[in-house]
RNA sequence: CGGGGUGUAGUUCAGUUGGCUAGAACGCUACAUUCGGGAUGUAGAGGUCGCACGUUCGAGUCGUGUCACCCCGACCA
């Protein structure tokens, strides 16, 4: 009867996946590949992330709106960096019709029907969004516009990871006009604060947000800003990112408006956007070897009750467990209590699936329990056990819960402060990157001779310039050029 | 796209120098006994050995091709 334990993280994190998501275990020989299924369970934490980022991004005074998946190829090759960073990795459609084949065996594909000009699939929807941006954009009183999408995405990656980088993912994108560059600055700052607060208020998480390096930024941006997580492993991981796009798609696209003073002026834009890639960070940070724990903010369950009877007094304890169930429900909204008295499984094999899906309380009722009118608290983070009297339980239960997404908050914090180094010497830097990894705090004097060099050497990259890095005198890393900027260097998923 | 590895039951894998009716564990189904930390017993279901071609009297096993997955590169807000 000995404890099986799931794989140790170290070795395979998928074992955090199991009840999220999985491998799209499609057809043979079909070239569909690196796509996820989002399980239910999965699909309930993102729309619980759907539902607290939306309101934000509706706060921001951002629109949610629709645009095609299908984008026409001419529209994708007008911003001349963009289509470079994206032509490597599009899926396109070239026909519109299938046919039986001649030896009607099978479909084939209808030659006869085959696109004028091909459509690819959306990787991103810059392109699509301002080609009807430029016709919705007249006068300065249209500005800004502020417009949210929720969609899928395709990218065909060279090299697929699940849950990391799917082929296909789904995303929230905004995109923004203004009429200067010193409001699109203020919008780019403040996605990507809205990003970090987000992180921190519902995924408990502590994360370095800045400037990317020239190299890293957004195929087709002026300056990329992103929010850089650390992992239990030593790698960083990108939860979002927010683009000054400055005029660069407004001139190709022909967005224009007519200003104040009469003069047709180009506008100044912005997109931000964060992934399915948010949750496998959200569960690659706070996960143990017993499996997920979810922060209360986000977790679809925020507390499971477990009566635990014997057949000689099953009904006692199930008919208390059930008021204590009933008690409950009536604080907390539909779902976020579940009552399993499903009694085909042992006590357990329960206590290990709830540990396993990472739901933040436990609430176990047993003899002892109903005859004191109590109910056993425990708790998914530390463990901890408590009895808490049946008529306090909704109180202390939201207690409860708010301190342990504070505690995990403050774990994450504590992790992201014990694995960010700052160096004085490459040496050091290479030590570090070849052990335990991390963040890696270093003056870098920008140019990208040294990044790549850094990158050669360690196979790490340049994460972001964060606000705490401008203005720190130095020598650069690499070079030894006294220089002023401390950058964060990490590997990275 | 280059280097390495792996495809056998739902899952993880074993399967000898090519040889007889294809193996285990877990999971699944039924019944009974259980139930305060991953239960036990009995019975049962479950396979075109990734796919194609080839070598052979005979292929899960050897060869070629192909497809998919994993790792490392390249690539990648």
């Amino acid at each position: 009867m000995g404890k099986k334990g799931i794989t140790k993280r170290s070795e395979d994190y998928s074992q955090w996946y199991l009840d999220v998501i999985e491998r799209a275990d499609l057809a043979e020989n079909s070239s569909v590949r690196g796509c996820m299924v989002i399980k239910p369970y999965g699909y309930a934490i993102w729309e619980n992330i759907q539902k607290n980022l939306d309101r934000m991004i509706k706060e921001s005074g951002a629109k949610n709106a629709y645009f095609p998946i299908f984008i026409p190829k001419s529209f994708f090759s007008k911003e001349a960096s963009h289509v470079k960073g994206f032509a490597k990795e599009c899926a396109v459609v070239t026909h519109y019709r299938l046919k039986e084949s001649e030896d009607g065996k099978g479909i084939e594909v209808d030659d006869s029907a085959k696109l004028e000009e091909e459509l690819v699939v959306r990787p991103t929807s810059e392109t699509i969004m301002y080609d009807t941006f430029s016709r919705w954009i007249n006068s300065w009183r249209d500005l800004p516009l502020k417009i949210n999408q929720w969609a899928n995405i395709v990218r065909w990656e060279k090299r697929t990871r699940l849950f990391l980088r799917t082929s296909e993912f789904l995303w929230q994108e905004g995109h923004t006009v203004h009429m200067t560059h010193e409001e699109s600055e203020k919008e780019v700052a403040e996605r990507l604060n809205m990003y970090v607060s987000f992180a921190k208020e519902y995924l408990a998480m502590e994360v370095y947000s800045g400037r990317k390096s020239q190299s890293e930024k957004f195929a087709g941006a002026l300056d990329t800003y992103g929010a850089e997580a650390m992992m239990q492993d030593g790698k960083a991981l990108q939860l979002g990112t927010s683009h000054d796009l400055g005029q660069n798609f407004a001139k190709v696209f022909n967005i224009q408006f007519v200003d104040k003073d009469g003069q047709r002026k180009y506008p100044w834009q912005t997109s931000w956007g964060a992934s399915t890639r948010m949750m496998g960070a959200l569960i690659m940070t706070h996960s143990d070897d017993n499996g997920l724990v979810l922060p209360p903010n986000i977790a679809p369950v925020k507390a499971v009750i477990l009566p635990i009877c014997k057949n000689d007094n099953r009904e006692r304890i199930l008919s208390y467990a059930e008021s204590v169930y009933k008690d409950l429900c009536s604080e907390f909204n539909a779902g976020e209590i579940l009552f399993d008295d499903r009694d085909y499984l042992t006590v357990g094999e329960k206590f290990n699936e709830w540990e396993k899906k990472g739901v933040p309380v436990r609430i176990e009722i047993g003899e002892k329990e109903a005859e004191k009118s109590m109910c056993q608290v425990v708790r998914r983070d530390d463990g901890e056990k408590f009895f808490v009297d049946k008529g306090i339980l909704g109180i202390e239960l939201k207690n409860i819960l708010k301190d342990i997404q504070e505690e995990l908050y403050q774990k994450s914090k504590k992790n992201l402060v014990s694995k960010s180094h700052r160096v004085e010497s490459y040496e050091e830097m290479k030590n570090i990157l070849k052990g335990d990894g991390g963040f890696i705090l270093a003056n870098w004097c920008g140019c990208s001779e040294c990044e790549e060099k850094i990158k050669y050497d360690t196979k790490a990259t340049s994460r972001c310039l964060p606000l705490s890095g401008m203005n720190k005198e130095g020598r650069c890393i690499v070079c030894g050029k006294p220089c002023r900027e401390e950058w964060i260097f990490a590997k990275s998923y």
